[in-house]
DNA sequence: GTGAGGATCGTCT
DNA sequence: GACGATCCTCACA
């Protein structure tokens, strides 16, 4: 990536996650693995509020799980689902106030070779398949919720955060969240148009 | 202590 | 399009 990288500030986050979001397209994942970087452009979030989105893992108020949400903005809120998965989101709003961003897909950019090997996957597999998908994204990226949960990622230091180049702001596309059972309607989805690494849905427009 | 449900993925048809 | 894997979290007793 081009550097300096322009780290994303806690003020980034100090907003309503429906601001946030679409803010986040084409904004850098990074994650420093020793002297390596994986780093990944940001395609496709979904906004979760608190006790007005009965989606959200905030809405049944603070739990020793979903403490991070409540917390200061931009830190890793990371949680394992269905047994076998992690997933990434990042705090807004201030302390005190829930709600956060899941990360659902990135198109990758530096060290693809290192994120096939997390994922367990050929070198010659579809590159749509190594980072379309919360859980996807969270594996090749090493996220694990022992060792990210709660971490600053407006951290110079940090070994993840999220950075911003010169790449021009991406358009992004509102859409439905994917995977839920409640607040189904809710147009919290925000995803890059056309971009071909969204997690599902055809690229419209 | 128990039981139900879950912000997913890979495989199979 | 459907389904099983797999285990953490929370509520309730």
């Amino acid at each position: 990536m081009k550097f300096p990288p322009r780290i994303l500030p806690s003020s980034f986050y100090d907003r309503d996650p429906r601001l946030v979001g679409p803010d986040l397209l084409g904004k850098i994942l990074v994650r420093r693995q020793g002297r390596k970087l994986l780093t990944g452009r940001i395609v496709e979030v979904e906004a979760y509020l608190g006790a007005d989105d009965p989606a959200a893992h905030a809405s049944i108020g603070r739990t020793p799980r979903n403490a991070v949400l409540f917390g200061p903005p931009g830190r890793a809120y990371v949680y394992f689902i269905y047994g076998n998965h992690f997933c990434l989101n990042v705090s807004c709003l201030p302390d005190g106030v829930p709600g956060g961003i899941l990360f659902r897909a990135v198109e990758p950019i530096e060290g693809i070779h290192e994120m096939f090997a997390r994922r367990g996957i050929a070198e010659d597999s579809d590159l749509r398949r190594l980072t379309s998908g919360p859980g996807r994204l969270a594996a090749a990226f090493g996220i694990r919720r022992e060792r990210d949960n709660g971490k600053d990622l407006t951290d110079l230091g940090s070994d993840l955060y999220i950075a911003g180049d010169d790449a021009p702001p991406r358009r992004a596309l509102i859409t439905k969240r994917i995977g839920i059972k409640k607040a189904v309607e809710m147009p919290l989805r925000y995803v890059v148009a056309g971009n071909r690494f969204v997690s599902r849905g055809k690229a419209l427009r």
